[in-house]
DNA sequence: GAGTGGTCTAGACCACTAA
DNA sequence: TAGTGGTCTAGACCACTCC
């Protein structure tokens, strides 16, 4: 690393500071490396370590670093691309990869918050099933499956439960649901925080940056559940191929912008 | 305001600050109400400014709070959503809604990095439109259409060109595209940072939080353009209804976790 | 125990806004 | 000119990981 003093600019020091650590790291860090350690690196750009943790933070939330606590600041892998597209993703019985896990399900009167999001009454029963979605492995997503019990009673009746689905009330609710006739979906994303619960399912801090993805599926004219899933922004790029063409590394640098209308 | 005092919690100062401020401001504000003064808050907290800051900082990513220099902290208002989905909202042509501004067009020979991108030749000529997509009124997101040209020279000829088309190569592109065939997209969201430019587009701070939408859009088997677009993930949640149902209020709180298998 | 990132402090000065 | 948020400093201590 070469740079041991920065310019007198009109920018936050911070600014350039993240500007000349994205240089550096881009041309002579690889994925998995370890950058020098805080208190180094402030002395070798000549700025307090507060200052130098700020630029830092920038590129953690680009997902250029990870930050681990004992260890050290490493060069992250780029972005996994996780397909959200398409209701074969996340509803039950479709995805031939065991993607999803279930780890609870309560079912519980509608808050109404939650009945007004379903097109329920407030109070009427709702099956909240929660799951973690894994990609290679790692925990990238938390799920809360919201279903209105009115939703599974017009199903058929499942038959030949097994004992295993019996005891399991978030499996049970995840098979009903394979029955359920899905005549379309609507979907949004937005910027939010893990909170506690949450980020301990990412094993990530509270306060970790997430996409959250809501999805509502529609049945018989009505919403037949509500997803509310939670990605890891620092290490997902969600993908929603309708079909699926070249794979694309994104273009880091706009093109300058030319004389306008 | 209540609370003069923090409770000695495991958890950080910062973030038990949030917690104790996002129900304050559910609670004992509304949109567009100003807070108290840093400094006042953080000595009614009991806590030096920058751990204020820290939690505020925390609010403001999650699009509850506004910070402006010289004014003060504002409760912001509900993220407003914008539809992305569907090729008819970023397609010229089709958006009946002047959602678009062009706001400069440059052609040159594709960088390594944009070839491999849009599967051409690496050198050969590209167009890039810039635009700022406007939600009432506001710049929302800032857009780099990338078009080959060979792309364009497939399509038939533009007739009748006035000469505002002429002077203009933004609106000369864009009106080609209108004549080209759409035959899929493909599409994908990560979180990403404004740099110089695009923020002052956006009228922000550089390393404002954004929403980067990659499109992919096919065309007779090949890519017929690549849109990078960035929102304000501040303000914006994105939409993809492909069949429009109830508005919903996200839920705010998961239910809790019941016992997993 | 040594080294790392995470949190927190108390203070300073700057840039911007509005009266 | 007064008040606001934005930046920056120098230092302290804590929590965690590894040897």
């Amino acid at each position: 690393m070469g740079q041991n003093q920065l310019a007198a600019v009109p920018e936050p020091k911070y600014w350039h500071l993240r500007t000349v650590l994205v240089r550096t790291i881009d041309q002579e860090f690889s994925t998995g490396q370890v950058l020098p350690n805080e208190r180094e690196l402030a002395a070798r750009f000549g700025v307090a370590r507060a200052t130098l943790r700020q630029a830092l933070d920038q590129l953690e939330l680009e997902g250029r670093l990870v930050r681990r606590r004992g260890i050290g600041t490493l060069i992250a892998a780029p972005r996994v691309g996780v397909p959200v597209s398409r209701r074969e993703e996340g509803w039950p019985g479709v995805s031939r990869s065991q993607a999803w896990r279930e780890v609870g399900c309560v079912s519980a009167p509608a808050t109404p918050q939650l009945a007004q999001a379903l097109g329920v009454e407030a109070g009427s029963l709702v099956h909240t099933v929660r799951r973690i979605r894994l990609v290679q492995g790692q925990a990238m997503a938390t799920e809360s499956l919201h279903v209105p019990d009115a939703a599974l009673r017009a199903l058929p009746r499942v038959v030949g439960r097994s004992a295993q689905t019996e005891a399991d009330p978030a499996r049970l609710v995840l098979r009903q649901l394979e029955r359920l006739v899905i005549e379309g979906e609507s979907r949004s994303v937005e910027l939010g925080v893990a909170e506690a619960e949450e980020a301990s399912l990412l094993e990530r801090p509270p306060g970790t940056p997430v996409l959250v993805v809501t999805t509502q599926y529609a049945g018989a004219g009505k919403i037949a559940a509500l997803s509310v899933s939670t990605y890891r922004a620092d290490t997902c790029k969600l993908t929603f191929g309708e079909t699926g063409l070249v794979e694309v590394t994104p273009v880091q640098e706009p093109q300058p912008v030319g004389a306008a209308s």
